[in-house]
DNA sequence: GTTAAAACGTGATATTTGTTACAGTACTAA
DNA sequence: TTAGTACTGTAACAAATATCACGTTTTAAC
């Protein structure tokens, strides 16, 4: 972890969340706002943890999860560049993540401070009605795929979920997992073995190219027939 | 169906969303604002169609249900008294709702054109702040059962459901289901017969009493024991 | 480089759950 | 009341998936 100050009116990687802010608007998010990087692995917020701060992924990749029982726990979605984390806490008293978040490439995050952020939403009617439209837009991307992983077989979860990585996450139907097949089997809500066997089934039918962690999309028309018959 | 018309302002179960609106706003609400009501099973709108009204639950109950493959749905989760529906499209250009809604008791509602509340967010912060609070804490709630249910075998699947009405939906240990068993294991994501089956399970174990569609939770102890342990 | 630990692949087996089939019950409309 | 339709319970069987066991490969640490 290493920390470093940039302004946020110069940041060329700012989200467009903000743009409906006005400069003086910008120069208070900056002073509420403080810069990290996570090298991959590193836990960047744990479930359950007091939550003064929402978190804003400037760059790379992280896992969202949530510990079950039995030390079991369960990957909900990859955040990615763009993403405001804990930013159900806005307007709650007792603040804490409902999610683990770890870093599974090296990540650049801005930690918001949650009270300076909340005066914002109240002041600008613009910037809430953003964060209105980033809480839809955003974070109910995984409500389909949870739904889909609710009412289907695993093929079709599996193939929810690559088509997942390709479309939403990575954006290039090409592109490395960062994660082990444990860890796509906790994604899948299901077992090591079972990814590897349909996996290997997808393989065999040339759906999908796999090296090292790598996976390569080959007939994306069969994988969203897969994943919609279920 | 059936209209009439009741000012918002005199509305004793107005939701306490509104609670931060002033005289003048609440009586450009009352203007946007149209009431009606609905028997058990009509449709009260139906996915993929034109969303230009908020749809607001002043009494009773409705299932909110998405199509699957094969004419199958899934229940996504009931909706209650306080709730607001296709609010996502608050700041959306196209605006569709994304599920169905259909009365599963007697209904009534407020339809409320989403530009003039749209309007109100803007106008309001603190009206935006209860909006996104709101969002957060009766939208997301059926987050962490969507969650539960990927996650899950059918026992904690179902012990989760029935907790969730008990305490969620209906806040009483029985209730009326108002639902058929086809409906309750859509909800679920499982067949009529393995629901069938549970809640015999369920009975014999001493769980659960069952009469007509009327369910009183026995022993809500071992309930969340299943609802934890899957 | 060596070594321990973590990740992975795969077969055999056990469980869980879906499907099919059918009979009984409850509700609805004429 | 009666016929028809939807809803329900249950058993037998089939299919999907989890679990177990074990050997192999890869990764990370020293």
């Amino acid at each position: 972890m290493e920390n470093k100050k940039e302004l946020c009116s110069n940041c060329n990687i700012r989200s467009s969340v903000v743009s409906v802010l006005n400069k003086e608007e910008l120069t208070v998010l900056e002073r509420a706002c403080l810069q990290t990087e996570f090298v991959k692995g590193e836990l960047i917020f744990k479930e359950g943890t007091p939550a003064n701060q929402i978190v804003y992924i400037r760059e790379g990749f992280a896992k969202l999860s949530k510990s079950g029982i039995g030390g079991r726990d369960y990957i909900l979605s990859i955040s990615k560049k763009g993403a405001y984390l804990g930013i159900h806490n806005l307007n709650k008293t007792t603040r804490q993540y409902n999610v683990s978040a770890t870093a599974i490439t090296k990540c650049k995050v801005c930690f918001i401070d949650i009270e300076k952020f909340g005066v914002l939403v109240r002041r600008n009617g613009d910037f809430a009605m953003e964060i209105i439209s980033y809480i839809f837009g955003d974070e109910m991307n995984y409500f389909d795929r949870l739904v889909n992983n609710v009412q289907q077989q695993l093929h079709g979860r599996l193939a929810n979920t690559l088509h997942y990585f390709a479309n939403e996450v990575y954006n290039e139907s090409s592109f490395n997992l960062n994660l082990t097949k444990a860890e796509l089997a906790s994604l899948i809500g299901t077992s090591r073995e079972s990814v590897s066997r349909l996996l290997k089934e997808f393989q065999d039918a040339g759906i999908i190219k796999m090296g090292k962690n790598q996976v390569t999309i080959l007939d994306d028309e069969k994988l969203l027939e897969i994943k919609q018959k279920g």
